[in-house]
DNA sequence: ACAATTAATAAATCACTGTTCATTAGCTTG
DNA sequence: CAAGCTAATGAACAGTGATTTATTAATTGT
C-alpha cells in the first residue's frame, strides 16, 4: 500500500484521526447522516457520503453501526424525546387560559421542532413509513401519539373550564395539528422551490399564529 | 434459444400478447406503475415490477417510455388535471353561501381525490420533491397553486358578501388546505399501522367535515 | 406464400453502492 | 523499545437494478 493517501489524509485533517476521541464518533456519524437524510432522502444518501461528511472513510461507520438502517433508527430515536418533554412541561406548569397556553406551545414548538432539523426528519418518516413499518410504528408511538395526547388534554381543559365549546375532541386535536404538520412538510418539499408562494412557507410562524387564531375563534363559546 | 419459455409465456397469457392492442400498452404500464409507486415508493419499485404488473417483460416499458423518470412524470401529468377542473366547475356553477359551497367542495374532493390513488401520488410527490426539483415544480404549478387559487376565490367571495369576517386571506387558505393534506398523507403513511388511532385516519370524511365546521365557525361574522 | 414490419422478449451489459476484510498507523504498556 | 492493541483505512466483493440489444413470433401487404 502506498503511504501517499494516508499522508494526504493526515494533511487534510487538522487533528489526526486517532486523537479524536472514540466516544465522539457515533454522534459525529449520526449528525452527518441526519443532515444528509434530510437533504437528499434515505435511499439517495450513500454510506460513503455519510462517512465523508463525518470525516471518516467508508468502512468506519460499520465499526459503530450494523448497517444503514440501524443508523436511520438511531437517528430517529435520538432526536425527539427531549423536545416533547419540554412541551409537556410547559403545558403542565401553565395555569392561564387554554388559548394562551396553546399560543405559547405553538411558538415553542416552532422554535424547538418545526424550524429545526427534526422537521426534516418528520417528513422523512412520512416518506419512508411504508418501507420501514417497525420504524413508523416507533415514531407513531413515541412522537405522534404523545403529541396528540398532550393537545387532547389542553383542549379538554379548555372545554371543562367553559373557555371552549364542546367540540368533538379527537377530530379537533387533529385539526389543530394539521397546520403544524403541513408547515413542516412544505418547508422541506415544495417550500424549496423558487416560485413557491404558499403562505405557510414564506412566513411560517405568522401562518401558525393566524391558523391557531382562526381555530381558537371557532372554539370560543361566543 | 429455447422455445419453452415462450411457450409457457403463451400458456400463461389468456390473450396472446401480440393481439392486445398497442395503444393500450402505455396506459397499462402507467396504471401498473402508479399502483406500485403508491404502494412501495419510487425507488423501491423496480422496472421489472412495473413490467410484470403490466403483464409484459422487462424490456417492453422502454419501447414506450424513455426511462423510469419519464414514467413517473407521465403518471403525475395524467392523474390531476381532470379532478381539479371538476372542482373548479362546481365552484363556478354554485351560487349559494360560501359555507355550503366549501362543504360541497370538500366532499367532492374527498371522493375524487382524497380517497383515490391520486392521494398516494401526492404523498409520493412530497417524499420525492427534493430528488426531482423539476417535477416538484410541475406539481406545484399544476396542482397546488391552482388549488390555492380556487380556494382563495371562494374565500374572497365569502368575505365580500359579508358572510365571513375579514381574515388574512393567504394564511387562511393554507389553514383550510391543511386538514385535506394531512388526511391524504396520514392515510398513506402512519394510517396503515395497526394501532393507529388518529381521528383523521379512522373516519376521514367525518374528520374533514368537523375540521371544516370548526374553521367556518371561526370565519363567521358573529 | 413470402418478404417486410411490428411488438415483444430475455439475455447481456453496466454502473452503482452496501458491506466485508486484510492491512496500516499510531498509541500504550511492560 | 518491542509487542500488542485499537481505531481506521480503502481495496475488493457481491447483489441489485436500470438500460440496451440481438433475437423471435406474429401480422400485414403484395
Amino acid at each position: 500500500m502506498n503511504m501517499n493517501s494516508v499522508k494526504s489524509m493526515t494533511e487534510n485533517c487538522p487533528i489526526a484521526r486517532w486523537r479524536r476521541k472514540k466516544e465522539a464518533r457515533p454522534t459525529e456519524i449520526l449528525d452527518a447522516a441526519l443532515g444528509l437524510f434530510v437533504e437528499k432522502g434515505y435511499r439517495a444518501t450513500k454510506m460513503e457520503d455519510i462517512a465523508r461528511a463525518a470525516g471518516v472513510t467508508k468502512g468506519t461507520p460499520y465499526l459503530y453501526f450494523q448497517n444503514k438502517e440501524e443508523i436511520f433508527k438511531a437517528i430517529a430515536r435520538g432526536t425527539i424525546v427531549a423536545n416533547l418533554q419540554q412541551l409537556d412541561q410547559i403545558a403542565r406548569d401553565f395555569d392561564g387560559s387554554a388559548s394562551v397556553l396553546l399560543h405559547r406551545m405553538v411558538e415553542q414548538w416552532w422554535q424547538q421542532v418545526g424550524s429545526a432539523q427534526s422537521a426534516g426528519l418528520c417528513k422523512l418518516m412520512i416518506a419512508e413509513a411504508a418501507n420501514f413499518p417497525e420504524l413508523a410504528q416507533f415514531y407513531f408511538d413515541e412522537v405522534i401519539a404523545p403529541s396528540n395526547q398532550m393537545l387532547s388534554m389542553v383542549l379538554q381543559r379548555g372545554i371543562d373550564s367553559g373557555e371552549f365549546r364542546a367540540v368533538p375532541l379527537v377530530h379537533t386535536v387533529d385539526a389543530l395539528l394539521a397546520p403544524l404538520l403541513t408547515t413542516m412538510i412544505f418547508s422541506h418539499s415544495f417550500g424549496q422551490l423558487p416560485g413557491c408562494c404558499i403562505g405557510s412557507t414564506k412566513d411560517p410562524l405568522g401562518f401558525l399564529k393566524d391558523a391557531l387564531d382562526l381555530v381558537l375563534h371557532g372554539l370560543k363559546n361566543n
